[in-house]
DNA sequence: GTCTATACCCCGATAGAC
DNA sequence: GTCTATCGGGGTATAGAC
């Protein structure tokens, strides 16, 4: 791993750690063992360096969702999939936490990819549902777009609240929340291989657990 | 408004708009127009000034909450009046942001309130949800704090995604997915006073317009 | 109570040797 | 490419006059 690399990794972890304003040059080259020297040969500075980072958490953020979203099968279970895959909940999104950096959301350079970032994984979960409800497995009354924007926002917020208070579980609440309310969406099929106890009314208390981890 | 008030206010503002991390106690005296002598007479320093801070917005926060679900009526309508809520969508939530601050979630007296105010506003809405499943509004299957903790995570992930992209509109359609889903909860009655178009298959595509606001 | 002056440190960036 | 030295500025806090 050559110097730039390690630049790289290290302002990746501290933006996810501590956000922009939180991050000085001073650190990263502290976590990163490199010296001052480097940073402003491989860069044009702080956030020329910060816009490298976020690209490289982008990718690890999109390659995570492609992996939960990608294998066929109900839009229910590819949502539900997705929605628990494994999260370090405490640390929060390595992407979303930047929305909330003052200088993330007035410069251009440093806010556009995460919003690009936050879109795709909007758009891929819509066409998840919008999927669904072609094959007729979600009902299509509501905008494919509004329940992915619900789907991510809870995500989003789960960290919220799990930061909050300092509990994982309380993330956890909020996705068993929204998956129940999912269930709602969920059509009755004659489909002889539907996933068992997908039958709309029933809400199934505790039959998908979300594991220790949400 | 005496010294003591406005830097409180300054603070608290400051809070909202850059976090805790990125105010600076200069910062605040140029908002404040106060001098440096009054911020170390009133305050031991910084952090002190940041809890009274918090504190305050806290309280805005939960006044607001109050006043969108006290009154009275089907558990769905006061989620909905809560959802709907005019809301400065792109400047965040004054708590919910602080939870994204490396120095509030490491430091005990600066989470602790903001820890305090988001578990009241997700308890408060459990009641409102806990309420209507007693009276036979909504589907008792889910637990009521799933619920309401889904429909926390909604609103504050829609701050997250709103101000990824800059447009107010990501929040708004969060809230509208969060709202049909619901919806799904709603059991049909035979009161005669029942809101019109709550009967659950129904997923009202544009009857509860959330305006530009959400 | 509020003011100005000052201290000390770290920030982000640059210079120039090697 | 990487190093150390250094710069100007601002951060947070204290001192002491008024």
């Amino acid at each position: 791993m050559d110097a730039r690399e390690r630049l790289v990794a290290a302002m990746a972890d501290l933006l996810w750690e501590r956000g922009y304003v939180g991050t000085s040059p001073s650190a990263v080259l502290r976590r990163s063992g490199v010296g001052q020297g480097s940073l402003y040969h491989h860069f044009r500075g702080k956030q020329d360096l910060a816009v490298a980072a976020i690209e490289a958490n982008a990718e690890v953020l999109r390659a995570a969702a492609r992996a939960t979203l990608l294998p066929d099968g109900h839009a229910y279970l590819r949502l539900e999939r997705f929605l628990l895959r494994d999260r370090d909940v405490l640390r929060g999104c390595r992407i979303g936490r930047l929305t909330q950096d003052p200088e993330v959301c007035s410069t251009e350079e440093l806010r556009r990819p995460v919003a690009e970032t936050l879109r795709w994984i909007r758009q891929t979960l819509a066409e998840v549902v919008a999927t669904g409800q072609a094959r007729g497995e979600l009902d299509d009354a509501v905008p494919a777009d509004e329940v992915a924007s619900a789907v991510l926002a809870t995500l989003q917020g789960g960290y919220v609240l799990a930061r909050a208070e300092q509990e994982e579980q309380r993330s956890t609440a909020a996705v068993r929340g929204v998956l129940a309310l999912l269930r709602g969406l969920v059509r009755p099929r004659d489909d002889p291989d539907m996933p068992a106890g997908l039958e709309p009314p029933t809400h199934r208390p505790d039959t998908a657990n979300p594991g220790s981890h949400a």
